[in-house]
DNA sequence: ATAAGGAATTATCAAATGATAAGAAATGTC
DNA sequence: GACATTTCTTATCATTTGATAATTCCTTAT
């Protein structure tokens, strides 16, 4: 995924403010089981992936609960770091080797600052990704777990494929052997 | 809750821009049970709330589903308008009579456009708005109903009181039958 | 090609949750 | 204050999900 495309699908920039905005972004790969962010540490980068996958998952009594897949495109990014420079409680693994791009966050609050192209860019960027977890949000709240794999089953089958079923349970909020046994109905 | 309060607590504004901003909010009081958002509708306006306390459900299979509690402070917004001008999934009722601080959402936008300052603070708001899910939709995933209603108890013992047991139990995804033997063990 | 290790499925049983209904408590109304 | 209505709790039973373990399938390395 192509890093115009990635900044310009949050908001369309004027040439001058892109480039100040792509001066600060850096290229950067990365092998597979890499950590990115580790949880309750702070961490000054946002990533966009440019190619792999990723996970975020937290950690709670002994136990990895995975809660996101980010993939081409997306902002990799821990939201306690970025909006108030507190730990996070999120740990992100590459699950494939990734090509990312990489910017520090103290940059982009500069540019926040000082250009409110950028500024209305760093809003509509926050204002998406509000939207995007709200809608998660909302489907595990509203969705047991079967209606949310036909879900993820029609909107990202290619996730499905790419990623380990234990992730994919653990996202669901449910066993691996109750994955199995959901999967096994739609034979 | 005080509209100063409110607009600081997102990011402190130099008076210009405060003024600006303020010169476009109206205060309003709705009674008990007013609908506020309705879901598959478009709305245009953003609400903080003075007084009082609102949930925001979605239908799903005939059934209301609470996933949120709003009272002094909060922000009642419908993300998907406010953010794509698009339709929302929620519904969003008022518990309680309230006073309502009222915004235009085209308003706010022409304010983003032209003062850096208010873009930034847009910014924020949706920054600060991002944390909040995320961190409710982190408790959703990782912890079971009674880790989270234990949550809910030191976290808002107020809203307890204020709210119908069946919305708590609806919000924390449980039967109100369920959350009544929760409650049982605490005694 | 085959062996070894990891990943996914299937089976069995125990535990937790939901549905339904009935009873107790609280709230509102006249 | 007493009745009616709503809300909450308790009880019983059926269903679903989880834990554990055994088996099958798949991938990778030599």
């Amino acid at each position: 995924m192509n890093l115009d495309n990635i900044i310009d699908n949050i908001y369309p920039l004027p040439d001058r403010s892109k480039a100040l905005l792509k001066e600060r972004i850096y290229e950067i790969a990365y092998p597979k089981a890499t950590i990115l962010f580790r949880a309750n540490r702070i961490a000054s980068k946002v990533y966009f992936i440019k190619k792999g996958i990723v996970r975020a998952y937290a950690n709670q009594n002994e136990e990895e609960i995975t809660f996101w897949f980010g993939k081409e495109g997306d902002a990799v990014i821990s939201m306690k770091n970025y909006v108030e420079d507190q730990r996070g409680y999120e740990t992100i693994e590459l699950l494939e080797p990734c090509e990312l791009y990489e910017i520090q966050t103290e940059d982009l609050r500069a540019l926040y600052k000082n250009d409110i192209e950028v500024a209305n860019w760093g809003r509509k960027f926050a204002e998406q990704e509000l939207v995007k977890i709200e809608e998660r949000f909302i489907s595990r709240q509203c969705k047991v777990a079967v209606e949310r794999y036909k879900e993820l089953m029609n909107n990202d089958p290619d996730l499905l494929k790419r990623v380990q079923l234990v992730h994919i349970a653990s996202y669901l909020g449910i066993t691996p052997v109750s994955l199995s046994r959901i999967r096994a109905e739609f034979k």
